[in-house]
RNA sequence: CGGGGCGUAGCGAAGCCUGGUAUCGCGCCUGGUUCGGGACCAGGAGGUCGCAGGUUCGAAUCCUGCCGCCCCGACCA
């Protein structure tokens, strides 16, 4: 293609509303435009990626035996109301309504209508197991789209669904996805992890989130370099630091004293001379409508999801002062474990421990000398989330946490839609049985953002070859000499004829603004023609490391092609 | 939804406090000179100053309301 005919507005300037990385470059690279907030057009530059990205993906779901399909992203209600997320999913849905009043939305995901397609269409164990996909938009109403594209109202999605007899063959369809998603993330050039995520409440046996490590991510990942341990915070675990003081010896009896004015673990520290390990930090939480409190260790953190997984709830929020005020009869700073009549749970980090500090349920008042499953009755969980410096819970090595973005996910859902939409097929003796699913899906935009986050320099974007809109752009540095407009010409049709995706810079500009363009647009490879024609040489120059090497004419389209295949 | 910031030409900004005909750089158009890292000279086009009210002889500037965008938090199947 000729770079004068194409629509590639950059700009010299960073737009000031981007601040990630992503976000700045694909703006002022001329990939994206903004309609609204979560809302992009994709120009040219953009959809040429997004066309390479989708069709990397489609190659090996295809390779994994799954069947493209295309469902509607305008949906009745009815699916929605049957699975129970009509009223789950809350604002996050876009809702409508038709000429007649019937309720629509716009899918922001598609089990519920693929499981429709199936319960009406599957009848025996002999058509399964089936692999569906679509490449698709999403929509969903996101309380704070930010970011560019990673967090946006609208996107495309590659959402597949795996329907199998039994555990074994979902297992199987799993691990499919776990190998085509590893060689898709490959083949885009991505830096990935794999890490076990939070299943959920709702039933999940197993779920993997693939990770790319980024500042403008939102997700935390707990990674063990020396293991290859890889965890989503909301799911990891970890071995605690040790208290920091021994606990007092002896079997004491609890014994209140007073602590005016000192509420926080901090302050109640500093008053007791005693660090925060040596407390029990109360937290009064409501899940799904039910009080619950949740105990963990003065300087550790309570994580709500795995406070939610322990619950079965779908929704946990913290309790309101005066929900604690009506069940305690003390303010939040004053709470401990002793009489309360709600449900207790206790982190694992607290058993074995004795003769601890926590609060007496009596304002200003806390107990010393309190022990766990003695002086209350002690049912342990792991509720903790980890924080920085802790250690592996097997080996002991050290741990990291790693910002990341997400930009896959795989899903053991079992029977939660299969169940709820009465899905089930007819096995060998004739019985009646539950089909069991699994849900997978990329965020195809995600990609390209990721591969933007991981690949940029002060100059612009450096893609991978795989995704990047062109692998090479030739260069002349004057399109008024007429020899170098010419072997520039020849050397674009070459590259063209190799299989290459190139674009000539035929624009009536100076050599450095043509260079400044192609690096921020982030073209791997660029064949620059100048001076050195006349020896018979061009130069070729690689995006990612700057590497520039001195070509015979004849030779650069072999050596860039070279370069290509790494 | 809570907190903060911002809306002036395609992009980046100044002007606003202290009211008096709209300013700068880049980009864009025309002509010329240039041509290896975002050239130079000359001429030019482009703005209901986010919207609506109000105050005033007069509002980008002061007041009120609304809208939009960005960031932090909450939220995130």
């Amino acid at each position: 293609m000729l770079w004068s005919k194409l629509f590639i507005p950059t700009l010299r300037d960073n737009p000031a509303e981007a601040e990630v990385a992503s976000h700045r470059l694909l703006l002022r690279a001329g990939y994206i435009r903004q309609l609204s907030a979560g809302i992009y057009n994709y120009l040219f530059l953009a959809q040429r990626s997004m066309l390479k990205i989708t069709k990397i993906v489609r190659e090996e779901m295809d390779a994994i035996g799954a069947q493209e399909f295309y469902l509607p992203a305008l949906n009745p209600a009815e699916v929605w109301k049957e699975s129970g997320r009509w009223d789950v999913m809350g604002d996050n849905m876009f809702r409508l309504k038709d000429r007649f009043g019937r309720d629509l939305c716009l899918g922001m995901t598609h089990e519920e209508v693929m499981t429709s397609i199936a319960r009406g269409e599957l009848r025996s164990y002999k058509q399964l197991p089936q692999l569906w996909y679509q490449i698709q938009v999403k929509f969903r109403d996101e309380p704070r789209p930010k970011s560019g594209l990673l967090r946006v109202r609208q996107f495309t999605m590659k959402d597949s669904y795996s329907f199998d007899m039994d555990a074994a063959g979902l297992d199987a369809s799993y691990e499919k996805h776990r190998q085509a998603y590893c060689r898709i993330f490959d083949r885009c050039g991505l830096k990935y992890t794999a890490v076990e995520a939070d299943s959920g409440a709702m039933g999940g046996s197993q779920s993997h989130e693939f990770m790319v490590e980024s500042e403008a991510g939102e997700d935390y990942v707990v990674y063990c370099a020396a293991t290859g341990y890889a965890a989503n915070l909301e799911k990891a675990v970890s071995r605690p630091v040790a208290p920091a003081v021994a606990d007092p010896e002896g079997d004491l009896t609890p014994e209140e004293f007073s602590t005016p004015n000192f509420k926080t673990i901090d302050e109640v520290s500093a008053f007791t001379k005693l660090p925060a390990t040596s407390q029990m930090k109360s937290v009064v939480m409501v899940g799904d409508g039910k009080p619950v409190l949740a105990l963990v260790r003065g300087d550790h953190q309570l994580s709500e999801a795995k406070l939610a997984g322990v619950l079965g709830a779908a929704e946990v929020r913290a309790a309101l002062p005066h929900e604690i005020q009506e069940w305690f009869g003390a303010a939040p700073g004053s709470l401990g474990p002793i009489g309360v009549k709600i449900r207790l749970l206790t982190d694992n980090a607290l058993e074995g421990r004795k003769n601890m500090i926590c609060g007496a349920n009596k304002d200003d008042f806390h107990l010393r000398n309190v022990t766990p499953g003695k002086d209350f009755k002690a049912v342990y969980h792991d509720l903790r989330q980890v924080a920085a410096g802790e250690t592996n819970i097997e080996t002991g090595d050290p741990l990291q946490i790693l910002k990341t973005v997400e930009i896959g996910h795989i899903f053991k859902l079992g029977y939660k839609y299969s169940k709820s939409m009465g899905l089930s097929v007819l096995d060998e003796s004739g019985k009646e049985v539950t089909v069991i699913m699994g849900s997978y899906g990329i965020g195809l935009e995600r990609i390209l953002c990721a591969a933007v986050e991981l690949y940029h320099d002060g100059n612009g974007m450096s893609l991978p070859a795989s995704i990047a809109p062109f692998t090479v752009v030739v260069t002349p540095v004057n399109m008024k000499d007429e020899a170098l407009k010419s072997a520039a010409e020849t050397l674009y049709a070459e590259c063209n004829k190799a299989g290459m995706d190139a674009v000539l810079d035929d624009r009536d500009e100076r050599p450095g603004v043509k260079f400044k363009d192609a690096e921020l647009v982030g073209i791997p490879w660029r064949i620059t023609v100048g001076k050195k024609l006349a020896q018979g040489i061009v130069e070729v120059v690689e995006r990612r490391t700057g590497k520039l090497t001195e070509v015979p004419v004849g030779e650069a389209v072999e050596f860039v092609r070279k370069g290509l295949l790494g």
